[in-house]
RNA sequence: GGGUAGGUGGCAGAGCGGUCAAUUGCACCAGACUGUAAAUCUGGCCUCUAACGAGUUCGGGGGUUCGAAUCCCUCCCUACCCA
């Protein structure tokens, strides 16, 4: 009567990689009733448009998603177009900013289609919470204000801290966050919700409306926090330690190649579908063998096979061969740039990019660090100029691009 | 409203009348070594200059002085304590 797989299967998969569930035992109970009903289970998760790029952080809750999706259950994703005006405190030590309306909208549309290419957004519910918010008049909210209180609010760390040890300043509104992100449980009858770790204060705050306002109290699923490329921080927009959804396959590549090592077994762990035991075994291999094969996991969801197949490729013939990939950017000059068709090594440094100022040219080019033609050829020192030929590859470190002449 | 301590280069944080373009750490860029990892070592990290050197910088503005990031005035901002 169902199509749903048996409960115990769900919810070995389900729980796989999630670091804390409240409660376990409900959760279990909703699976059943669903089994036996064959109603869907409503699984929320909410992302606030306050920045312009869904990266890897994002995708590991997105991505328990999208497993409650393939087991027939119902994704609700919350758009924040209102709490993004607010600003969720958590996990910070200060206080973030709130965004204006026109930012917001544009970063709403732009979150969603970044969003699809890891949960299948035609058949979510995707609901913007400014829908309620928004009709809101004082009486609701004072009503809501007084669902909590402060010494609630004070019990998380984060504030906690703020308050008692770093002295930095919360300020009301951000109280009001996780209240109206609780609220969105209750409209949208949420049965779980999503998040990282840090949301775990959230997240029971939806609970408990709900068991106030006589709703089934949603089950709290918390995800592990992805750190990012450096290995030390959460990843995130701010640190620039991000691969984006939306990056090119090279870039995604190239970026996981440069990651820690020892950060490897947690990627694998919480952005592919490799089971532990086949993960040990990767790492247990020459780690960049093991690199190289989480960098394709990755491209793989993103870019497909073929994507993969390309990177690689592109992969052994710069790096492992030392030749010059196969797309690079293209710097054009002027033809009237040039004397006798040459131009200053240090000139042309600037005007490719690769320095912004002509002490950093001259120092990179004393360094040895710039090199051009396919014999690599170095300047001589940084008085030197170059002669520019059409096409010529030049090249400073990671950086390199390839000369057109323009008339 | 009252009091106190502050605002210095991407961040942290020295300097408190000349020798300061400003110690140091982190971050960042490059070189060596490598697996475009880590660790390590080297050079660099305001701009212009081949170089000597020069020009703009230390919250904003004004002033004292031969000379100010350093002293004075004023304005703006922040944190803490009291109300």
């Amino acid at each position: 009567m169902s199509n749903f797989r048996p409960v115990d299967e769900q919810l070995s998969l389900l729980l796989r990689g999630a670091s804390h569930v409240e409660k376990e035992s409900e959760l279990r109970a909703k699976l059943e009733r669903s089994f036996k009903t064959g109603a869907p289970l409503r699984v929320k998760y909410g992302i606030d448009p306050t920045g312009f790029d869904v990266h890897l952080g994002h995708t590991v809750p997105l991505r328990k998603l999208r497993q409650f999706q393939e087991l027939g259950h119902t994704a609700v994703l919350i758009i924040g177009t209102a709490t993004a005006m607010v600003g969720d405190p958590s996990g910070r030590d200060e206080s973030r900013k709130g965004l204006d309306v026109a930012q917001i909208e544009k970063n709403a549309v732009n979150y969603l289609t970044q969003i699809a290419k890891v949960v299948d957004t035609t058949k979510a519910e995707v609901v913007r919470n400014d829908c309620w918010f928004t009709k809101w008049n004082f009486a609701d909210m004072l009503r809501l204000l007084g669902r909590a209180t402060v010494q609630q609010l004070l019990a998380r760390e984060d504030f906690a801290k703020r308050f008692h040890e770093t002295k930095m300043p919360i300020y009301l509104h951000e109280c009001l966050y996780p209240l109206l992100q609780g609220w969105d449980s209750v409209e949208i009858k949420a049965d779980v919700e999503l998040g990282g770790t840090e949301q775990l204060f959230n997240l029971m705050v939806g609970r408990d409306l709900q068991r106030e306002t006589g709703q089934e109290p949603q089950i709290c699923l918390t995800l592990p926090i992805l750190r990012g490329t450096d290995g030390e921080k959460k990843m995130g927009k701010s640190v620039g330690n991000y691969i984006g959804v939306g990056e090119p396959a090279k870039e995604q590549f190239g970026k996981t190649m440069r990651i820690p090592d020892e950060l490897m077994r947690e990627w694998f762990d919480l952005l592919t579908d490799a089971p532990a035991d086949e993960v040990s075994a990767i790492l247990a291999g020459k780690p960049n063998e093991a690199k190289k094969r989480l960098g394709s996991e990755i491209v793989r969801f993103y870019h497909g096979h073929a994507g993969v197949e390309q990177v690689l490729s592109e992969w052994k013939k710069q790096f492992e061969e030392k030749g010059d990939p196969a797309d690079m950017p293209t710097a054009s000059i002027p033809a009237a740039e040039l004397a006798d068709g040459r131009m200053p090594a240090i000139k042309l440094l600037v005007a490719v990019g690769f320095c912004k100022s002509n002490s950093e040219a001259r120092q990179k080019i004393r360094e040895g660090a710039f090199n051009f033609g396919p014999d690599r050829l170095k300047p001589a020192d940084e008085k030197a100029s170059v002669e520019i030929v059409d096409g010529m590859v030049v090249r400073l470190g990671r950086k390199v691009a390839k000369m057109a002449i323009a008339k």
